[in-house]
DNA sequence: AGAAGCCTCCTACAGGTGTAGTATGATATT
DNA sequence: AATATCATACTACACCTGTAGGAGGCTTCT
């Protein structure tokens, strides 16, 4: 599968966070962040439909629109091909760097110092 | 700045990791993992060059071809680009999702700890 | 000097992406 | 039933991206 383009990414959390929705509801949901004239939503559909991001369940009369892929899967892919590409492989340079840079909230400091013990065997 | 495509952040990697370098040697430096043409090659750095991803000395003949931007300034635009995408800015899901998935070294975990640990306070 | 090879410039071209407009059918509202 | 509205399908179009090919100049080896 190909990397997603960044609108792609953008209609498919639409879907994860509605967890499948019809048209109008879907260019309402965008709006906000995006502005996108309905027509523009409904081609990403289709072209994403085709490239089998995106299932169209055309059984009742307003297609119901859903995301054909997994979230987690999309971002692991996603991980992938950044760490090779930005950090050339290296985990441990890239979380540093979030770690550096990025606010992260004590209770998140907690649970990432639990999955660092757990990984000491 | 827009966001590097892939084949603009390989580009630049050479660029990175020679410091710059004329054109003959970058083609033997890309070779490998890419096996690109060497006008494939010219015609990216041109481009690149046009958005300002690229410097050109063009004094002595050969010209000399190196990174207009900052490595570290790349990083970080991508790192946000891609904490928002794909993790809806949650640096403390990101992380965690690399921790669990990638491979880190002892060493690297302590580095991490450490890191953790100066952000108390 | 001629041939061989790199360098740079200009040109090309198909496929993808962003962003809709138009037409046409289905639904709902008066 | 007529009108307004929403849905879907089809079409459009410019710009970007990947990937070179060809032409002409400069260097260098023979």
């Amino acid at each position: 599968m190909d990397k997603l383009s960044d609108r792609e990414w953008t209609v498919l959390s639409a879907l994860w966070e509605t967890g499948g929705a019809e048209l109008g509801q879907l260019v309402e949901a965008l709006r906000p962040h995006t502005g996108w004239n309905r027509n523009t939503v409904l081609t990403y559909l289709t072209r994403m439909e085709a490239k089998g991001l995106v299932a169209i369940d055309k059984e009742p009369s307003p297609h119901r629109y859903r995301a054909a892929l997994d979230r987690a899967d999309c971002q692991a892919l996603e991980r992938r091909s950044f760490l090779q590409r930005v950090y050339q492989g290296s985990a441990g340079d890239l979380i540093a760097a979030f770690l550096k840079e990025e606010t992260i909230s004590p209770q998140e400091r907690e649970r990432l110092r639990q999955l660092l013990d757990e990984m000491e065997v």
